[in-house]
DNA sequence: AAATTTCCATGACAAGTGTCAAGATTTTAT
DNA sequence: ATAAAATCTTGACACTTGTCATGGAAATTT
């Protein structure tokens, strides 16, 4: 039967597919590490290659481009950050609760996931240069930026307080925070996370006033 | 008389002195306008030599390094960036003139000087990785928060409102909100710099409720 | 088992990088 | 005006960069 056969093609071109793009993401993973280690500017594809267990020249052979890789490396790195304090969101069941729980995995992800979220700063700049990053990074602008606004809506309804400032400011506010604790962080300063945690609480108690 | 010729040495030397640093400067400024429109990781010395009035072995006459120029440029940016907001805390005589030309101010800052500004959050964010950027980087830093501080302060006295929120928050969240905007402006958002004057205002009616 | 496609390593290329040394040129001092 | 010192240009160096072509190894298909 020719049904058969067809149907055999297509997975075993799909499998093909699968194993493609299974070592592509392998691929931006070490490219990623290496990135949040050296930085945009001073990533080479040797040095990507390096650190990951194939040579240079395969680099050509999974992207089309240096440019290819970077955006295949950033979506990876939002596929793995835009979801991080969706736990927090759905467990919590009391104001304080959730507050605790979102300040202790903010101070956490800054010290544990510092190189990584450098190298997003890092990249959020390379694209006020090189409008073919604008794209993603917008993107996964917005995505973070829907994150906080889940987190505050939720903490809006526990609180029982109508929230009346828009996701871009409230973003802006905590990426701002951020963005300063982690220079800090970065530059040996131990009370970065603590601080980070404080700023956090005051931004707070200021946007719910009525809860603290 | 010696004591003159002592004189007439020492009053050369400094012009000479004075030669040297002018020169330096308009390598800087030229540096500076390559590295605004480029980004670090794209601009050579040979390519900020091409921007300027001379050849590429005198930037090595001039400066030791890279690194060494990077810093002169840096600072050079601090010197025209610091105390634009000032003269609108001299002139303010009423909160909502004050707020009106500060809200103005970031605006236009926002169109006029983007290339600038894009180049701040640039090595910002290349300091995260280069320790060697680190100390100018958070010498700026600090100058643009007691900027914002400055103004927030004197906002405060004229609305006759106390002031509680420590100056690293409110930074951070003025820094954040130009960010944005930059990125919006720069991708081509012609309503961008409105949108940053709404998100101001909406800060500062939050920061001070009384006076709106 | 043979043939064919996929996958990967090697080496090379042209272009560009920071750095520096050797002179030419201009300025300053005698 | 002559000597000395400064400023600037030129050209070269060793190295790195992204990209690609060739060919070998491995896997898949026939």
């Amino acid at each position: 039967m020719a049904s058969a056969a067809i149907e055999q093609l297509e997975r075993s071109q799909r499998r093909r597919l699968d194993k493609f793009n299974e070592r592509r993401t392998e691929l931006a993973q070490a490219a990623l590490q290496t990135l949040s280690e050296l930085g945009y500017a001073r990533t080479s594809l040797r040095e990507i290659a390096q650190n990951s267990a194939f040579s240079h020249g395969v680099l050509h052979y999974y992207f089309a481009d240096k440019v290819d890789l970077i955006m295949c490396c950033v979506r990876h790195y939002k596929a793995q950050c835009v979801t991080r304090y969706d736990h927090i969101i759905a467990s919590a069941s009391s104001y304080d609760e959730m507050t605790d729980g979102f300040v202790a995995a903010m101070a956490q992800t800054l010290t544990d996931e510092a190189t990584l979220h450098r190298l997003w700063y890092d990249l959020r700049a390379q694209s006020l240069f090189e409008p073919a990053f604008r794209a993603d990074v917008a993107e996964i602008d917005k995505s973070l930026q829907d994150m906080i606004w889940r987190i505050i809506a939720r903490l809006a309804e526990l609180a029982g307080a109508p929230q009346t400032l828009p996701p871009p400011l409230l973003y802006a506010m905590f990426d701002g925070l951020f963005q300063q604790a982690l220079l800090k962080h970065l530059s040996g300063d131990a009370g970065a996370a603590a601080e980070l945690q404080a700023g956090i609480r005051l931004l707070l108690s200021r946007i719910f006033p009525a809860a603290a």
